[in-house]
DNA sequence: GCAAAAGTGTTCGAAATACACCCATGC
DNA sequence: GCATGGGTGTATTTCGAACACTTTTGC
């Protein structure tokens, strides 16, 4: 390893923040003032600080925006409800005309209630549903989207991840309709309920119930988040074959 | 986003270079020279080029060690056989006493024939099985190690990633092999050979066979690599469930 | 022939799928 | 009651684990 004459690169931390909307996955991006692709929509990312790595510097970005502290762990699972995890790195020479910036991008996974557009500016940060992205990003960043979304696809097949989409207490169904929404196919009801409920660790069963919607229908239980992270056997998707990490 | 008074960082490209060396999982790894853990064993790797992205300065790094080019492609897989894909990102302040310093992990898998040590020095550059990895390594490198091997173990799952440790043409009992020595677990053969067999475009058949060793038995038949990249249904480890990414 | 390794056949049980049916609520 | 949504029971089928057994070589 050389230790000289290399050449300044800026590195940042982007974050693909993701919730469902009113049942659509959906990502948070921000507006752009300044000059390269101002105006444009783009994630809420910045540069690392000199005494934080990648990790910390997404946690601040996600919480300068959204409000939620979220603490990365070895396993992207946090502390509360909610997930942060890596996803991986863009260092393309062209990907910021200005110069050299490598981005180190990140998922993070919050919860329906949390959805509090609070942070910074008021209108110029959005949630956007996922397959309404039918408009240019900001530099690289639809690709970074794509391949975040991918990741969490993927993800809730062999992990207890689909959880931190839901709220500390919640209901067998609104855990399989972030399946649905995410995968974006209809899953079995019962089959479901039971494959989550005999699954160790998934979910963890209280003695409340949530009460029935006003369209009537059977009080369904509560649940809360079991200790597991991984899922074992998995629940694979039925049709087609994921794509490779 | 500033555009100014961020620190100066420097990036690197560092790769876990994976073969099988006499049934084993191996790395390879560079002794130091210089400065910081002098004498050290590390993973080979340095800072990015101007005009290059990661990707590219990691395959030239590994090329720089073991004579081997591989081009990664979008999902790792490259043009012949081999296969080399980005890891993750380690940041930590002070990850480097020098100064600071990113670092962009990448996975290769090699063929085993392809175990020349030729590159720059001789005897400074080593495949060590990895369960004989009981001393420290440079940097935070056990650590990326750690990391890659569990990368690794899980993609032999849902892609047809063993096949990169393969020769262009292999045996069924070889490919085998390759599960077994990276989950350090045996594996049936006669359901093995099923599987991968009856799993549409892991391996295509050849009308060749390879000559019985020494020892006798029946003639093994060659295949090649197919096109499929993942594997459905997954080849799940029957044990113990695997951590997540 | 005998040992060794590759590959096939067969059985068994666990688990996913499909779907009929029962339960508990609002109106 | 009746519609609505949650949950259980159960038959079917598919798939993997286990292992007996056949095939094809070297010696």
């Amino acid at each position: 390893m050389a230790d000289h004459e290399h050449p300044p690169f800026a590195v940042t931390a982007d974050v693909v923040a993701m919730t469902l909307v009113a049942g659509k996955l959906s990502v948070l991006l921000v507006r752009r003032a300044a000059d390269p692709f101002a105006g444009s929509w783009a994630l809420p990312g910045g540069f690392l600080a000199p005494d934080e790595d990648a990790d910390a510097a997404a946690a601040r970005e996600l919480g300068e925006e959204t409000g939620l502290v979220l603490e990365p762990s070895a396993d992207g699972r946090t502390a509360g409800t909610g997930h942060l995890e890596q996803l991986r790195t863009y260092s393309d020479p062209g990907r910021d005309p200005r110069m050299r910036v490598v981005s180190v991008a990140y998922v993070a996974v919050l919860p329906e209630p949390a959805v509090a557009e609070a942070g910074s500016d008021a209108a110029d940060v959005r949630w956007f549903a996922v397959d309404d992205l039918d408009f240019p990003l900001a530099f690289d960043h639809a690709r970074i989207v794509g391949d975040a979304v991918e990741r969490i696809r993927s993800k809730l097949e062999y992990t207890t991840l689909a959880a931190a989409f839901c709220a500390p207490a919640f209901t067998i169904p609104e855990l399989r309709r972030v399946y649905e929404a995410v995968w974006g196919a209809p899953i079995d009801g019962p089959n479901f309920s039971r494959k989550v409920t005999s699954t160790k660790g998934f979910v963890v069963e209280t003695d409340e119930h949530r009460p029935a919607s006003t369209a009537g229908g059977r009080p369904p239980r509560l649940f809360r988040r079991g200790s597991a992270s991984v899922l074992f056997p998995p629940l694979l998707r039925a049709g087609s074959p994921p794509a490779p990490t």
